[in-house]
DNA sequence: AGTATAATACTAATACATACGTAGGTCAAG
DNA sequence: CTTGACCTACGTATGTATTAGTATTATACT
């Protein structure tokens, strides 16, 4: 039924936020993230306003100030992420993720053999 | 050292259609995208000028026409764009974004626990 | 009441991705 | 030589993501 929009990195940031503290303000996902890196409070209220013309985050007003909240489940905003990487880089084939996950990483040769039997289960998802 | 630059939904789709063929003209992409999708010529020129730009595609001229080919390899695209959505979505955990892509998918129990231990290798890379 | 504070509203600017149209050049066929 | 097919160069347009400045409004404190 919902699909969710495209959500770019500076707003899923803020969407972790919202998901790690139910509800917020500005002010709070404000303080947050500027733990990470240094940005306006405008741009942040600018960008939760944002999520909530998409319907990714809901809000009531509280007196004089908007109290945000996720109006999306972490695992479909998760899914629907996923499955377009899948589709966009890896042709529709999920084990070629994990492929290219896994290649950095040492794994023996029989641990390699079992992830390659679950991969095998992945692809006819 | 080289690190690769966003890559849009397009301009992958057109990467794709440059890895299979090797070497590629303008038309030829375009024929094969026109299969999938309506699309001007003009609009895969200029996306494929973009990634030469970019330093994605790297281009030569056999009198008239321009023959493009790939200046990156597949894995370190793949890489770069799958790093990048652990970082934005799965907060650094590629086991976490595994367990997503396995969340539809029946396993049995003892699949799973198999999977979980090797997403547990994983885990610090 | 007046002033500081805090929040939003409104506006702007930049960058990029996507998409295409028009103009003009080259080459081969008639 | 002229015409048509094909190619690039260049410009345009639209949408969206990101960032932030300025104006305004509401509350609270002195």
């Amino acid at each position: 039924m919902k699909t969710i929009p495209n959500i770019g990195d500076a707003e899923m940031d803020i969407l972790h936020q919202v998901w790690e503290l139910g509800e917020a303000s500005v002010a709070q996902v404000h303080e947050r993230i500027l733990a990470k890196r240094k940005v306006a409070y405008t741009t942040v209220m600018t960008l939760m306003r944002n999520l909530a013309r998409k319907d990714v985050l809901r809000f009531r007003k509280e007196g004089l100030t908007y109290i945000y909240s996720a109006a999306v489940d972490p695992s479909a905003v998760r899914s629907g992420l996923v499955d377009h990487l899948v589709d966009k880089v890896f042709r529709g084939s999920p084990a070629a993720l994990v492929q290219t996950l896994v290649e950095p990483t040492r794994l023996t040769e029989d641990e390699r053999r079992q992830l390659e039997a679950l991969m095998a289960k992945l692809e006819d998802r």
